[in-house]
DNA sequence: ATGGCCCGTAGAACGGGA
């Protein structure tokens, strides 16, 4: 089973992609984040007829999140939910599906914007309510589970092209990077280092300053797995092709292989 | 030179992203 992650910061502008890669990875499970859609504007029907079931949760112009999963292998998402019980949120930046025998949470954490602003709290309470609501998720041991989606985090320095540039400011801080170690310490694993990878991989390239091409990125697009998960784990990677598009999402899909 | 781009909502610039 492949199951993925992606930014897409617009489904609307990016639905044609979106197509393209899933006919060409054949993905089981994508989560998307930053779909930008209002419901009644979700493309349920293209993807439907690409092969795929969806579940999602929009408002305008902002956030917007969901799942999509293959019809004639894994089925459509079973048992879905929208954001934290913990923790009431206008915005809409979490929904959760059963798909292939995997709990599936596509997640888009808060930007955080700067590190001491109003935006930056909401991003730190954000995180603390959906560890108390993954806590016991996880700890109880049931249906393995995967986290998946843009977490607004690059967990250390190696996940960051100038890390002296970016010490301490939003995304890279410290009280950022301790809640991503929260998230291992529930038991979550990042599959993406489970395996031998270049070095300066990253998920998220500035539009500006030709960033890309020069690679001054940063890895904050993330799978995080549950160990009885982990063992099934054989490959995960960052798919770059799809940064080199024209009118490109600023973000790259994650993929995970799962045996 | 500390900003450069892209997207949505506008129906012009502006907020937000990261």
């Amino acid at each position: 089973m492949k199951i993925a992650t992606w930014n897409v910061n617009s489904l609307k502008v990016r639905l044609p992609q979106v197509l393209d890669w899933l006919a060409s990875t054949r993905a089981d499970v994508l989560c998307l984040q930053e779909t930008k859609l209002t419901d009644d504007k979700f493309p349920a029907e293209a993807l439907a007829q690409a092969g795929y079931e969806t579940a999602f949760a929009g408002q305008p112009t902002y956030n917007g999140v969901a799942i999509l999963s293959r019809r004639d292998s894994v089925g459509a998402p079973a048992s879905v939910t929208v954001g934290n019980p913990l923790h009431a949120d206008e915005q809409k930046r979490l929904i959760s599906a059963s798909v292939g025998g995997v709990r599936v949470i596509c997640a888009y954490f808060p930007n955080g914007q700067a590190v001491g602003s109003d935006k930056y709290a909401y991003k730190l309470g954000w995180i603390d309510a959906l560890l108390r609501w993954l806590e016991p998720q996880i700890a109880a041991g049931g249906e393995p589970l995967a986290l998946l989606g843009d977490f607004n985090i690059a967990p250390e320095d190696r996940d960051v092209h100038d890390p002296k540039l970016w010490a301490g400011q939003v995304l890279c801080s410290e009280p950022e990077r301790e809640r991503f170690r929260a998230l291992q310490a529930l038991g979550l694993v990042d599959a993406f280092r489970l395996f031998e990878q270049p070095e300066k991989s990253y998920t998220w390239w500035d539009y500006r300053q030709m960033a890309f091409r020069r690679n001054m990125g940063l890895r904050i697009d993330h799978i995080l797995v549950t160990p009885s998960l982990r063992e099934r784990v054989t490959a995960c990677s960052i798919d770059r092709d799809m940064r080199k598009r024209e009118q490109p999402s600023d973000h790259a899909p994650v993929v995970a292989q799962i045996e």
